[in-house]
RNA sequence: GGGCGAAUGGCGGAACUGGUAGACGCGUUGGACUCAAAAUCCAAUAGUAGUAAUACUGUGAGAGUUCGAUUCUCUCUUUGCCCA
């Protein structure tokens, strides 16, 4: 091969980087006139070098933006670092250093890795979370929502991860353990910032069903999340000692009320007072708090209890009474931290009662069973109530639950009651690196807003970060101040970076506003957002946080009416790598291994044993990562976007492959070949031969099929439409073609293949002179039917032969050149016809007798 | 335990509103070029039987609806994710 004519992507992909640099491409700005699209992927944390998940979030949402450009519109597509959080913390104090320098450099080689995939992205709209021109305006929104009271300061239980010396939020703590440190999570109680979220519950419910273009799975994680439940709270009488007038309960069942056999308060329960001077029940409360905060460890958790001289009495006949517990499955924060127990409809109360050997009356029966009763399992399915006095024979549920509500709320021992499982949002953190609190406490401890001119309140730096707790909490020179010739100390949690990432959309339509956190007139116009794309693992919080948040900001303010951010969501599938480890059982990386007949080595050591583990999703911990920088070093961006598409659907996960990698390289060194070939035959300058019909026909049924893929996100059949491609062309180029007729279904070709491969495309046509200002294509709709169509013939639904005929042939026409096909003859003969069914240019599938 | 998905060749995956299952790629095999190798190119590639034409089987398992099911319905198995 001529060496000369292979692709060099080097120097042709910094060519075109820097071409669309200097012209500002990809630069946008609002223009009424233009229709806008707003393509946004979640932005990256910066934590030292780009990764694989970014490659493949980035392209995707390039080849999507590149897509709507070229369709004319005004596409804001931007960039920026969300960069506060815990790493940068973790690793100044490893290796004493500055957090904003270590996250400085890293944003830096990110983004010149960022810059290598050729991303139209417009870097003049970039952001850093850390930086006191973001975080400002994020104090005056904390102000501003203060001012609305969606904040407020409580004392509460939080998990505390005693390694990390932080608390976590529930999601953060996985099978009782810190999520980064792993260290077992703790309960403590602290003051602490809530966010309230749950204001909005029903609404942010009732808003998931106008957004239309997102995933529903997504939708229903955060229905099940918001977790709305219909139920009533009921007053329940207590005799006994210590002496109590009554408990209050939340249910979701009040019609088992006649099921009931013990009442179980949560440790934490104001009762729980009463019983502070007996040794046993502190025993009891301390087994409790080792079990951890989150939902999932107390499911896991064996029940326990701890029994009273209580008794609760049964509010429909004033007559049953049951003893009361603490129980180490009641939460204080859910309901009233106080349930009935009803071990028959219930499989955590029947746990409960077998383990203390309470009563089990079944009160519901499924509709077809006579004389049912529990016995092994609590039966939680719909029925009869039965064993119910004046509730018997109502229908369970839909039925028995109104009526039982009706009675109690006559009676006036309880209360309709919708409740949610969704809970405040807990915004302190007890970190140095993050937006500081705009607040200080006088000298009583009473809450001082700080004045929004002296905003922002500036991070302190040359910070001792090696201190136990909070760093801001050490340094008495930033926290004690003085106002108005006042003490007062400062606030020194910081806010959960999830705070960050809430309204860093806002931000990128008008991100060099000075005095407010957007220009509203901005976020008209570019807002919502009109694609995001990212991780499913964001799918409960951080997309919920922000929809709270534009409905905090919307909330008593008559400006805007944006009250749902992203009108679509793409959540793209996870990169994998195979795992390696050694005999020792230590994980390896793949760089440290070779194959060699089809065995795996440690390289430069044959003796070594490499043990193969599943493809994971790639991580740092089981070292099967690739390093997206070698990999462009090596093979160039446009065939790292070309394979990440290539292999897999992107909302599903996609294995890495170095093979795969390889022949995307290849297929773009293949594509730079067929250039050069289709180049040369269209300065032969043949204009007089006749129309090329095979050609016009292939280009827009291309055109089509790449559209309908872009339109769906089957980026990976996009791929193979593009291989394709090549297919056809390679060998129809040797034909004698018309130049001109070439040169114009080729410059459709590029265009519709520009967003996948923008450094070549842009470089075969400047190479055949073609203006860089593409426009999509349309497709001629005659060129997508085929005058002639392969019929399918079946013989009793069974495929038998296919006819070429005619477009739009009449079923008789066709059933006659099959009766005449000779490899129909040994089905058909001696047979009688019983049914012709006929698809108009499908198939035609005859019915006879056997 | 609950919710939502998924299951197609050796592998990743295609298949419009039910209408030719396996597009495209990887891998494998054979061939060309070469002293040889790499690279490149050509061909074959679901399984079984057959030289072949062709026939039969085949989209996790089993049933159902239909002229016809990867696609729709039911039951089951395995598996992934989320929640508990």
């Amino acid at each position: 091969m001529n060496t000369d004519s292979r692709y060099n992507f080097k120097e042709i992909e910094k060519k075109w980087q820097n071409y669309w640099e200097s012209k500002k491409t990809f630069s946008t700005k609002v223009d009424k006139n233009k229709k806008k699209f707003y393509c946004l992927e979640m932005f990256p944390y910066p934590s030292g070098k780009i990764h694989m998940g970014h490659v493949r979030n980035y392209t995707i949402g390039d080849v999507l933006s590149r897509y709507k450009i070229i369709n004319g519109f005004n596409v804001l597509h931007p960039m920026g670092w969300d960069s506060f959080g815990l790493p940068a913390e973790n690793a100044a104090k490893e290796n004493n250093l500055d957090p904003k320098e270590w996250t400085e450099k890293n944003i830096s080689v990110m983004k010149s890795q960022l810059k290598k995939l050729g991303l139209s992205i417009d870097w003049d709209r970039e952001i850093s979370t850390c930086s006191e021109e973001y975080y400002k305006h994020q104090q005056l929104f904390f102000l501003e929502l203060f001012e609305k009271g969606l904040v407020y300061r409580k004392e509460n239980f939080v998990n505390w991860d005693p390694l990390d010396e932080t608390v976590l939020a529930n999601e953060q703590v996985i099978d009782g353990k810190g999520w980064r440190s792993g260290a077992i999570v703790e309960r403590k109680k602290l003051n602490q910032w809530f966010f309230n979220i749950s204001k909005f519950a029903d609404e942010l419910l009732a808003g998931l069903d106008d957004l239309k273009n997102w995933p529903n799975k997504v939708k229903i994680m955060q229905k099940n999340w918001i977790g709305k439940s219909f139920g009533c709270e009921i007053d329940f009488k207590i005799e006994g000692n210590p002496s109590i007038d009554k408990i209050r309960c939340f249910t979701t069942r009040p019609d088992t009320l006649f099921g009931f056999s013990f009442m179980a308060l949560s440790p934490d329960h104001p009762v729980a007072k009463n019983f502070e001077n007996n040794k046993e029940f502190q025993e009891f409360k301390e087994e409790c708090s080792k079990t951890g905060t989150t939902e999932e460890s107390l499911a896991i958790a064996e029940k326990i209890g701890f029994k009273t001289n209580l008794f609760a009495i049964n509010p429909l006949n004033q007559k049953e009474k049951v003893p009361v517990y603490f129980a180490n499955f009641v939460l204080m924060d859910y309901g009233f931290g106080a349930v009935f127990g009803c071990p028959a409809h219930d499989q955590r109360d029947f746990d409960f009662a077998k383990k203390y050997n309470l009563s089990i009356k079944t009160v519901v029966k499924p509709n077809d069973v006579d004389n049912f009763e529990v016995d092994k399992e609590a039966y939680t399915g719909s029925g009869v109530i039965i064993n119910s006095d004046m509730l018997n024979g109502l229908k369970a549920p839909e039925e028995s639950i109104i009526k039982t509500i009706e009675i109690l709320e006559k009676d006036k021992i309880g209360t309709r009651k919708i409740n949610f499982r969704l809970k405040d949002w807990g915004v302190s953190r007890q970190r140095y690196w993050g937006c500081p609190i705009p607040i200080a406490y006088d000298e009583k401890g009473e809450i001082l807003t700080i004045a929004k001119k002296d905003l922002p309140v500036k991070l302190p730096s040359n910070i001792k970060l090696n201190t136990k707790g909070n760093p801001l909490d050490s340094d008495k020179k930033w926290k004690n101040i003085k106002i108005n010739g006042k003490n007062f100390t400062r606030e020194t949690d910081t806010l959960d970076t999830f705070v960050d990432s809430s309204w860093y959309f806002l931000r990128f339509c008008s991100p060099r506003n000075n005095d407010y956190g957007f220009n509203p007139d901005e976020i008209k116009y570019w807002m919502p957002v009109d694609q995001y794309i990212g991780g499913v693992e964001h799918a409960i919080l951080h997309l919920l946080y922000s929809r709270f948040f534009m409905r905090s900001i919307d909330y008593k303010n008559d400006k805007f009416n944006i009250k749902e951010p992203f009108d679509g969501l793409f959540t793209q599938g996870m990169v994998c790598h195979e795992t390696y480890k050694d005999q020792n059982n230590n994980w390896i990386s793949p760089e440290e291994i070779e194959i060699i007949d089809k065995k795996y080595y440690k390289k430069n050591d044959k003796n070594s044993k490499i043990i193969v583990g599943p493809s994971e999703s790639m991580s740092k911990s089981k070292k099967n990562v690739i390093d997206p920088e070698n990999i462009i070093n090596d093979y160039g961006a446009d065939s790292v976007r070309l394979f990440i598409l290539s292999d897999s659907p992107p909302e599903k996960d996609v294995q890495w492959s170095e093979q795969g990698m390889v022949s995307s390289y290849k297929f773009v060194q293949k594509l730079w070949m067929l250039h050069l070939k289709i180049k040369n035959k269209i300065s032969e300058e043949k204009n007089n031969t006749a129309d090329n019909l095979e050609l016009n026909k292939f280009t827009n049924q291309l055109i089509y099929k790449i559209t309908n893929n872009l339109e769906s996100f089957s980026y990976n059949v996009i791929i193979a439409n593009m291989y394709e491609t090549y297919n056809f062309l390679i060998k129809h180029i040797e034909k004698d073609i018309n130049s001109k007729d070439l040169l114009d279904n080729y410059k459709k070709i590029l265009t519709v293949f520009s967003p996948i491969i923008p450094h070549l495309t842009s470089e075969c046509l400047y190479d055949i002179g073609a203006n860089q200002n593409l426009a999509w294509p349309s497709v001629n709709h005659k060129y997508l039917k085929n005058e002639n169509i392969d019929y399918v013939i079946q013989v009793n639904g069974k495929k038998r032969t296919v006819i070429n005929a005619q477009i739009d042939i009449e079923q008789d026409k066709i059933l006659n050149i099959a009766k005449n096909d000779n490899l129909l003859d040994k089905y058909l003969n001696n047979k009688s016809i019983k049914k012709v069914i006929f698809v108009k240019n499908r198939l035609l599938n005859i019915l006879i007798n056997e």
